[in-house]
DNA sequence: ATCATATAAATCGCGCACGATTTAATCGCT
DNA sequence: AGCGATTAAATCGTGCGCGATTTATATGAT
């Protein structure tokens, strides 16, 4: 007699079972985390996203930047534009392809990653998980976003 | 010698290490999955996560649907506002207590219902994970926001 | 009863984020 | 060389999402 719940005319259209508010929410409770950290850099959150990218490379073209991290040109250009204004990376229109436009640090952007050399570990912190609890999951929601994009 | 990794001068400021960059990315996944499942019924991802509440519950607050969502009147209101326009709820003013707002379904909004009722299963697909998997990392991610926003 | 305080929504300004379209440059085929 | 197809950004319109403020109502202490 596997008694399916009788009380399942819900058929699980409840929220608290939803993966993806989990992912929805957790995602709007990093950005609180962040706002008061990147305040102080002048940043918003996806501007810091953009800032790590250029980091580790500098000098990419709006498109590359896109492809890292899942964002269009019309989301990118109006934001880079700001990054510009706020004076950390440059727009120039690359030489041999006028079509691409490189992403290049300023001084004042490479100077701004010393500033923000220890907000993942304050972030880490935050979390209250170990760096192994913390990686695992990051690798299982990572791999759950390309299988759903795949 | 724990030779402690001689390119450690990034201290660790690498995207593909962030726990962050995996939930928002994963959270824009989501919504690119959901968008066609939700586009015939006429609903955006949070606006449907709006009528979940509502079908579990009827006759909410904007208060109390932004507590369970995690959002704000701001938000809420013009979002409200479109699913009224939409025909799916009647945003009534509390006759005991003027200031709220009641959020309650039309009948329109009920039966839509029936026509979402297997948009979690097409999502479960989308992962996929099995139930099981599905629910421990729900639980994990959920726990993590509640960390967070404590 | 009055008035300060608190609470609930709404409003405003700004910054993502997308899809659809447009503009400009390059590529490829002949 | 020329021109259609492709590619890269930018632009436009719409919808979240927030913090700060405003408006309106309710509460509470005296």
């Amino acid at each position: 007699m596997t008694d399916t719940n009788p009380n399942d005319d819900d058929a699980m259209l409840r929220l608290d079972s939803f993966l993806c508010f989990a992912v929805y929410s957790a995602n709007h409770a990093l950005t609180r985390i962040y706002k008061p950290l990147l305040e102080e850099l002048d940043l918003t959150y996806p501007q810091y996203l953009v800032m790590v990218l250029l980091w580790e490379k500098d000098d990419q073209t709006v498109g590359s930047l896109g492809e890292r991290l899942f964002l269009e040109s019309s989301t990118l250009t109006p934001m880079l534009k700001r990054l510009e204004a706020a004076g950390y990376i440059a727009r120039v229109r690359d030489k041999t392809d006028e079509r691409q436009v490189r992403v290049q640090l300023t001084e004042m952007g490479k100077a701004l990653r010393q500033k923000a050399i220890d907000v993942p570990r304050s972030l880490g912190e935050a979390t209250k998980l170990g760096p192994d609890d913390i990686e695992r999951l990051r690798a299982e929601v990572s791999s759950l976003r390309d299988t759903l994009l795949k």
